[in-house]
RNA sequence: UGGGACGUGGCCAAGUGGUAAGGCAUCGGAUUUUGAUUCCGACAUUCGCAGGUUCAAUUCCUGCCGUCCCAGCCA
């Protein structure tokens, strides 16, 4: 292969691509997806599918979707089907190729068997301590179990009666028989099946035994013909048992586990307890709640599925442990947003206007173009008057050097509308500002030739037309940038953003109460904003904010206060 | 005091013996009826550190330092 070919290719696309070149595998590339359904999908997860679905689609090969369902305990229905919906809103299909490790458990069961059968498994009844203490430390090796020479027909007669359902849980285990002063823990016998009296999502009360995750994880990527079985790093040291196991069995073909690094994002976690322990305690509103980076939530918060492959891309692949920074997620959102979002004019914190030589009941019709990245987005039509709100933080009594904003004496256009200048301030009783009154330069209308250029451009809306909404602003759910990074004796909610959620009641243009749930609007000189997928209505509209523009004069106005 | 892995600019990440791609961020500047977008430009004499091999090292060797993972009948 020639040098460029190489150039480009993450460590992981360059290993298949190696198998596929050296015989290693014959076409095609199979990948899987393997989600425990025992909570909602993440970004994290988002990256592993990209991998896995892409990876596969590259070479023309595909990817199953297989549930990791090995402990009934911890799974549940729900979970799968928010799994399905968050990788298709993702982009990928796996057509029918929906698999679950219990659609293995016979085989699994016979596997086992046959290990038991050339003296390479035994049953195990020491205690659970027991079976802990006597796993040794990383430093110390473990200590042969009393159970560990037994024959191989009490062997089948236990395990036989392990599966039977008489012996309670925690009774006795399978064990694989490898080596107790192994320097990798997971081959200090690992076990491979536990007795457990639960009621599982799939096979029901079939079984009382299911197989740990190694167990089952390799002959399940041999069985469905496997090529390349992608996970995290923590995944490093279980390798070796990997292998182990589907050499036991003499699978022809053993697929190849690689290990890459997961996605941590700065000012969020990923941990799926603790997403959980967040939904649990009430500290967000659902799974879904938009400050949560699952998908669902993400979803909900207006982030588009082209957008988080964008950005999957961008960040790469590698066995390095480290952590994204936010901005550069919001960067692709933008990216995206920018391109397709139709914009629309909305006021989050009005102060009226009152423009004094507008005649008293006029109305203008106004175009305005929906998106200026789209030549194909057309126009609206909005009405200009009289009275109109402007947003308060564009207007200053006393403003900056460089504020080419609205404030006494000076002129400022109002987007696809006139050009005003401010002559008076009303205030309030407490001194406050009421309205600000202004006049208009009738020849200063939108597109009109030869017009008369002011710096600054503000959006706004008609008093007479506008409509209310609630606009949901958010910001990072956590303080802290590094949440793996935890300080002695605090724990992660020690560091819940108490401003990771504001609600303002808005003014906007009267096209907004159009939106469509699933899309994004741009909100002129804020940001990006979907309709709230629950809330939203034409009557009660609801907004939730995506990302913000970005903000160059914020920007100046920090440094300038520090 | 064990094993596995990783250390390239603020954050990611190519490059793996011939003299440091790219993206995000940051900082300038141009354009702009969104202080957005777009556009130009700046941003590692240096690749965790110290030695060694070589005409030549981020790339090879040795030692050291730092970070992450592993002692669930979780995945």
């Amino acid at each position: 292969m020639s040098d460029e070919t190489r150039l480009g290719l993450d460590f992981v696309r360059q290993w298949v691509k190696d198998d596929m070149e050296t015989g290693r595998f014959s076409p095609p590339v199979v990948t899987r997806f393997p989600p425990e359904p025992n909570g909602y999908l993440h970004i994290g997860h988002a990256k592993a599918i990209c991998l896995d679905f892409g990876i596969a689609t590259e070479w023309g090969g595909r990817t199953n979707l297989r549930f990791d369902d090995t402990n009934p305990v911890k799974e549940d229905v729900e979970y799968v089907d928010s799994i399905r919906q968050d990788i298709q809103w993702l982009g990928f299909t796996w057509e029918d190729r929906e698999f679950y490790a219990s659609d293995y458990f016979e085989q699994l069961y016979e596997w086992a068997a046959f290990l038991i059968k050339e003296g390479l498994a035994y049953v195990d009844e020491q205690s659970p301590e027991e079976i802990s203490q006597n796993r040794g430390t990383p430093t110390l090796a473990g200590k042969p179990s009393p159970f560990r020479d037994r024959p191989v027909d009490i062997n089948l007669e236990l395990f036989q009666k392990m599966k039977e359902g008489s012996l309670p849980d925690g009774a006795m285990v399978l064990r694989a028989k490898i080596d107790m002063a192994h320097p990798n823990l997971n081959m200090r016998d690992p076990v491979m099946y536990r007795i457990k009296h639960a009621h599982h999502h799939r096979t029901g009360d079939t079984w009382c035994i299911y197989p740990m995750y190694d167990w089952a994880h390799g002959q399940s990527d041999a069985i469905e013909g496997v090529t390349h079985s992608i996970c995290t790093l923590e995944f490093e040291n279980h390798r070796p048992l990997y292998n182990w196991f589907l050499e036991q069995l003499e699978i022809p073909h053993p697929p190849r586990q690689i290990e890459f690094n997961r996605l941590n994002l700065s000012f969020t976690m990923m941990s799926k307890r603790k997403l959980l322990d967040l939904v649990q305690k009430g500290l967000v509103k659902g799974w879904d709640d938009p400050r949560m980076p699952t998908l669902t939530g993400i979803r909900r918060r207006g982030y588009p599925p082209s957008a988080i492959r964008a950005f999957v891309t961008a960040i790469g692949v590698s066995k390095t442990d480290g952590m994204i920074e936010l901005s550069a997620l919001e960067y692709y959102v933008r990216e995206e947003l920018n391109r397709t979002a139709p914009r629309v004019m909305v006021v989050l914190n009005p102060l009226k206007v009152v423009l004094t030589n507008w005649p008293v009941g006029k109305v203008e019709s106004l175009p305005a173009d929906n998106n200026p990245e789209d030549g194909n987005a057309g126009t609206r039509t909005i009405t200009f008057g009289r009275e109109l709100y402007i947003e308060a933080e564009d207007f200053l009594e006393d403003p900056p050097k460089k504020f080419f904003r609205l404030s006494p004496g000076k002129e400022v256009r109002l987007k696809h509308g006139y050009i005003i200048a401010c002559n008076e301030v009303v205030k309030n009783t407490d001194g406050s500002i009421a309205e600000l009154r202004c006049t208009y330069d009738p020849d200063s209308r939108s597109g009109e030739a030869g017009g008369r250029k002011v710096k600054g451009t503000l959006h706004w809306v008609h008093a007479a037309d506008c409509v209310e909404a609630e606009v949901r602003l958010y910001s990072t759910l956590f303080t802290k940038r590094d949440m793996g990074d935890i300080e002695e004796g605090k724990d992660y909610t020690d560091y819940l953003n108490p401003e990771s959620l504001t609600t303002v009641r808005a003014l906007g243009e009267p096209a907004i109460r159009q939106a469509k749930i699933g899309l994004g609007y741009q909100f002129l000189r804020h940001g990006y904003f979907t309709p709230d997928s629950e809330h939203f209505s034409p009557e009660v509209p609801v907004f939730n904010r995506t990302v913000t523009l970005k903000d160059t004069w914020a920007k100046i106005e920090k440094r300038t206060e520090n």
